[in-house]
DNA sequence: GGAACGATATCAAGACCTTGATATTCGTCA
DNA sequence: TGACGAATATCAAGGTCTTGATATCGTTCC
């Protein structure tokens, strides 16, 4: 078969992704969010009245896939979707007063997360970490150009 | 609120980690799988007999997601499952001819993908860039440790 | 022998993501 | 004016992951 698992770099990567996720997951529980949802809440505290095919990109998620973190966002009131004026078809969304405050509680311990890996490289090393990602990026681009094209 | 998004390293991770993520699923489509089956499939070839919650730990999931991986795989004919004739609790998995066809022709494609990544760097760059993610998973590790004393 | 513990397997509920398909609205261009 | 394309929002189906709760079987210890 393929290539042997411990030569995958991707493991390593998924390995790490997985171990930061479920970090998130347990510090933004105790703010009763999940990860998507507080990702959404953050971005849409710093653009009020954005629309949900907006808040999508900036998540980097499908657009359904945020219609079903705003529905569940709507239900429990953290957040409040009124029309448009001018463009009938847009939802402009903002955060409530509850919204905010579940965005402060779970964003106290999210980001203090990001920060200890932050901390825990030199600016040389978090500037070599970005690149030898974006290459990583890069290399899966290229194959999966090149598998489309087939 | 807390980091800005620029500085956030989590973001460069998830970000190259979806990239994975998408090609690897569009090059396992063509044989009818996920990346999820794909990966159970590729750890029952080189274990034949293997249970369910061996499946699980080695595949980096919860027992009771692989449940629904290898009744998926089940139902359609790649994989099987047999009582074991000592421990009546425990299913033995094996793959099927079809379950084992499918994984070669999704295993073309997908590790395809990580040769390209790995021929993308040189020995010390690989080295390095385990390197740089083991101490992000170590610093993610010694921040929710101290969140979960709390 | 019998209780306790550990491992296995699975059901159920809740949330998310994906693709595919649909309805509506806006803007543009002929 | 009318058609067409782009953007928005949403429904539906299929698959995965999580936590919580159960049931069963094996082994171990008293």
């Amino acid at each position: 078969m393929g290539m042997p698992l411990d030569e995958r770099l991707g493991m390593d990567l998924k390995r790490v992704e997985q171990e930061l996720m479920a970090a998130k997951h347990a510090a933004v529980k105790v703010a009763g969010l999940t990860v998507p949802q507080y990702a959404a809440l953050y971005v849409l505290a710093g653009n009020p009245g954005m629309s949900g095919a907006a808040l999508a990109r900036a998540c980097v998620v499908t657009p359904q896939a945020m219609t079903g973190v705003l529905k569940n966002l709507e239900e429990r009131g953290l957040v409040e979707r009124t029309p448009h004026p001018w463009h009938r078809n847009v939802l402009e969304t903002r955060l409530t007063e509850k919204g905010r405050a579940a965005l402060e509680k779970a964003d106290a311990r999210a980001s203090a997360i990001e920060r200890r890996v932050f901390e825990e490289f030199s600016p040389e090393e978090r500037d070599a970490l970005r690149a030898l990602l974006a290459r990583f990026a890069k290399a899966i681009q290229a194959e999966a150009a090149e598998q489309a094209a087939e």
